[in-house]
DNA sequence: TTGAAAGCGTTACCAT
DNA sequence: ATGGTAACGCTTTCAA
């Protein structure tokens, strides 16, 4: 029995006779032996694995995206590979050069905006690369999320049309996804005549529970709270709502406040918190299913592009604007 | 120049000549050439990556551990590989297969209860191998968590001496972990001469939000709901303040909750979320930190068991028991 | 400081 | 159905 008998009787056990797929089994039992992925990556250039790149694991939308490439990917016997580019561009590249050292078949990377090194990396690499969750001018492969700057303008717009003339836009370290809402919320603003400037409210630390009650005692020291808060995730406005209540305002008397996400926890919140509903799952899922085709039949043409859409719900937490006294 | 050249300029510029070096980087990056870590790690027989298996991404509480872990291995040279085994025992088997063929060179996985078989690929594979989150009797390497049946002892006992006697225990799917803080829970409830096993309900879902508000709603189903519930997570706490509110009854005044975790949120609910404090950044950078001393020195003794602790935080949801109408 | 040769453990290719 | 041989792209070892 040669080791080529035993590399066959591993990957397809049908093209060995019973007697030696037994005795191959229960060698390997005994002695433990576990392949060598290296060498068989390096002799078989290939790798069976997908590159993931993620900006945080922290943040539950990046979970339910993740648990999707999961769910598509393993099925189709690629391995995902996470790599986490905390938020940063130059972490991001490290991590392509990291995951392109591995070979692997293809990338999913959240976000469309890379250092020119890394872009290059990119489109250098040959393989099928899907960006997702912002739409790109200028897509290195596929591309797949919503209308981030759209969604922002019908957020913003919504709270306009309750009567509201200032409107705060709560937000920590501003990253691609979060300035395309921002621009949205800008031209609604601007639209409407109101101030598109005077009430972004924004700190350089990573969106949270915590943030919004900062974000909002920051507000609170400028002067007047504004009749409505557009924050840019619902767990920032989870914190907001507290930090209002905590100074005595009401929710959505004193002020409206509206999120982004609608998180699990978003209905349960006191008030039910309005927000924007978003696809992370749907993000995932057809992202890699679009990656396992694009490796199952390369050179195929097919759409580049895909909007996995958004939708407003309105909870108790938004309201009509009324008089200030 | 030669192959060994370039490879030795890759991995200690130092040893390479300026002028050398300066013609080999312009090379590389006119090329894009990139490294074959396979072709590396084969030769080198070292994979500088550490295999780290978790039950699922969709839980804050694992994120913030693999953060911590990242944060101590990335400088210390190690490629943090994250495997998800979806709570399956199974999952986990072909993830710890799939590390060891990667030639890991450390394994830091979540829980201590694996497949036969998985046990003894841990043990035989002879690396440095880290259990956490929940203490073993018996540890393959080295175990690092907290008691948690003594918090679910310690949380029980706290209910109780508010005055509660009907102490509902509020879980999905019960994962070792889970099954801790029952024990806990159930021991606590024996020695008040309380019934252990009735107020215990339960689905076989994930905890999360919506799972809480199910679960109050099968409480309801019963009969009478209990003064006061014990919630596996703040999560599924969450969802019972919002169920219970739903129903009309208040909280704490009608019912006591008491959550697990103290995620960020717990402070910001309304009323504020009474719960456990867990310490899941420590847990993650005391095993990366082990797993880098055994690399670093292997074959030195130290200790196997480390504990992180666990600190009871009484919030707004939990009152003294009152009379039953 | 640089290089030649051997070898890491698997798989592709061709042969039997 | 099974095996021999070369090759994958690096690093180790030894030499110059």
């Amino acid at each position: 029995m040669s080791a080529i008998t035993v590399s066959r009787a591993l990957r397809n056990p049908d093209t060995v006779s019973a007697k030696l797929r037994n005795s191959i089994d229960t060698a390997i039992s005994t002695l433990g032996y576990v392949p060598n992925l290296a060498a068989s990556r390096l002799a078989s250039a290939r790798s069976h694995s997908v590159g993931v790149i993620v900006p945080t694991l922290y943040n539950v939308i990046f979970a339910e995206y993740l648990q999707a490439i999961h769910e598509v990917l393993l099925p189709a016997r690629l391995q995902p590979l996470v790599v986490n580019s905390r938020y940063s561009a130059e972490a991001e590249e490290v991590a392509i050069r990291t995951l392109l050292g591995q070979r692997v078949e293809a990338i999913i990377i959240v976000g469309t905006e890379h250092t020119p090194a890394a872009r290059r990396l990119l489109e250098t690499a040959h393989i099928p690369v899907v960006e997702t969750f912002a739409r790109s001018a200028n897509p290195i492969g596929m591309n797949i999320g919503f209308k981030l700057d759209q969604a922002g303008i019908d957020a913003t717009r919504y709270l306009i049309e309750l009567g509201h003339k200032e409107i705060g836009f709560l937000v920590g370290a501003i990253d691609e996804r979060a300035s395309h809402r921002l621009d949205g919320y800008r031209l609604a603003m601007k639209e409407a005549g109101l101030d598109p400037v005077r009430h972004v409210v924004t700190m350089p630390e990573l969106n949270s529970v915590g943030l919004g009650v900062a974000l909002v005692e920051e507000v609170a020291k400028r002067g007047t709270v504004p009749s409505a808060l557009f924050c840019i995730d619902d767990n920032v406005a989870l914190g907001a709502l507290h930090a209002l209540r905590s100074r005595g305002l009401t929710v959505p008397g004193d002020v409206s406040v509206l999120g982004f996400h609608d998180l699990d926890f978003a209905a349960c919140t006191v008030p039910a918190l309005s927000t924007v509903a978003t696809n992370r799952y749907k993000t995932g899922a057809l992202a890699a299913e679009m990656t396992v085709k694009a490796l199952n039949s390369p050179g195929s043409k097919r759409r580049k592009w895909h909007d996995v859409g958004y939708r407003l719900v309105p909870r108790a937490s938004t309201g009509p604007a009324r008089a200030r006294v």
